[in-house]
DNA sequence: CGCAAAGTTGCCCCATGGGCACATTGCAAG
DNA sequence: CTTGCAATGTGCCCATGGGGCAACTTTGCG
């Protein structure tokens, strides 16, 4: 049932909003889900708040709790730390990035399903150009702890990746490195092109800088720097 | 004097082992260093030990710290963590990296002296199929706290090497996307070529799959997987 | 030799993180 | 409608993490 397996049995999936799980899963929802899923992400999202406020070392478990109006022992049942809180809330993007790679059509190359599965996730989340999420990106970049869950949770989300193109094309995840090299290429580039978007989020196109992204990727590594004709629009 | 900045305010080079750093950076060996790198040394060394024997949960920082004969307030001196202890142990391999890719010659192509630089540090260390070093390598790979720490330091790694092609190549690191591209392929292609080595490393060769990952990459990424006419020695 | 700088340690405090038992609550079977 | 079950929320408790402080020790240098 999980979006990539089983749920239960993966960590992932536990440290995703469960409001987003539901979606993902079609969960008819039960007062006791709902419940449950308001909290989680209430605690998630307070977690959030507070550490851009207050900063990350001035906000204690204690604190998100009573933000919610929960015990600090609830929020050890769904969190077990502040990281993983603020992490969970960025896990709906990987998990968005994954279910609509699984649903790419087959004609569809595997790059090419890669670079319109991103691009779609970006164009929903992303490229709205909401201050607050630009706002929330950069803080999680900018600590050191927080970052480090997400890369975590990325590495995972890669793995899964891999996994998919293993199954696309008949190859091994295990002995070769194309499923690797494909799902590592397609978050990496991502990720750079969302670290440029995010220095000058008004006057750049995160869809845009993506594609580029993708396009270098796939013709190769272009040797010198001003070979790559792609754009001055930055700095002319 | 760090060998990407200062080091005092670098906070990688803190993670780093003292012994390194300063084989990096040539401080003539006072007996002050001398027992400050060998006590930050032993107690990575012991920290790994510890938890590769008794599993990451059963090591306590006073059992690292009684294992060097130290007290349990200086093992927080040098790190804040076990998981930062055992980090900075890999630390070293990413110092010699970007210590490499620095001294590599101008008139090698940015991608060239990437994939040099990388193979020289991966045939010091790795390849040489200690089994020691690929049980380490593993463990730390299975130990989610642990590589969230590794992936993060990573990331800076990544961050040193784009400032250095952009420096080499005259562009903006933070507006093009050309360098970040450069360095997180190829650390990402190098960390894909250690998983596959890692998953039968009597039977692979580790330069061989960096080389292999790094020509996929400059070549572009190829579209059906049949098609990288690399090799089939793993499953034929 | 003696002083300043740097490192080590003990002490203390608060936050973390999780095991346990008990209360509570949705849910389903009767 | 009731009653038992299973899943949650909560309080209690404790070992550990992680760091500020101040005393004490060692090292390097004049």
């Amino acid at each position: 049932m999980c979006p990539w397996g089983n749920f239960a049995a993966c960590a992932f999936c536990k440290s995703l909003s469960v409001l987003c799980y539901r979606r993902i899963v079609h969960i008819p929802p039960g007062l006791r889900e709902r419940k449950k899923a308001a909290t989680r992400r209430a605690l998630a999202e307070a977690a959030l708040e507070l550490a851009m406020t207050h900063g990350m070392a001035n906000v204690t478990a204690e604190a998100i709790a009573d933000a919610v109006d929960v015990s600090p022992r609830t929020f050890h049942n769904y969190f077990s730390s502040k990281e993983e809180a603020i992490v969970s809330l960025v896990g709906d993007s990987a998990a968005q990035l994954i279910r609509g790679f699984r649903q790419r059509p087959a004609e569809e190359p595997v790059w090419v399903a890669l670079e319109n599965a991103t691009v779609e996730v970006a164009a929903k989340s992303g490229a709205g150009n909401d201050p607050k999420t630009v706002q929330q990106l950069i803080f999680i970049r900018e600590n050191v702890p927080v970052l480090a869950h997400e890369l975590a949770m990325m590495k995972e989300t890669v793995d899964e990746l891999a996994r998919i193109v293993a199954e696309r094309t008949g190859t091994d995840p295990h002995s070769d490195l194309y499923p690797n090299l494909q799902a590592a290429a397609a978050m990496l580039g991502t990720r750079s092109a969302v670290d440029i978007w995010l220095a000058d989020p008004a006057r750049t196109d995160l869809v845009q800088l993506i594609r580029q992204a993708f396009e270098q990727m796939r013709t190769g590594l272009p040797q010198p720097a001003s070979q790559n004709g792609t754009d001055e629009d930055v700095h002319p």
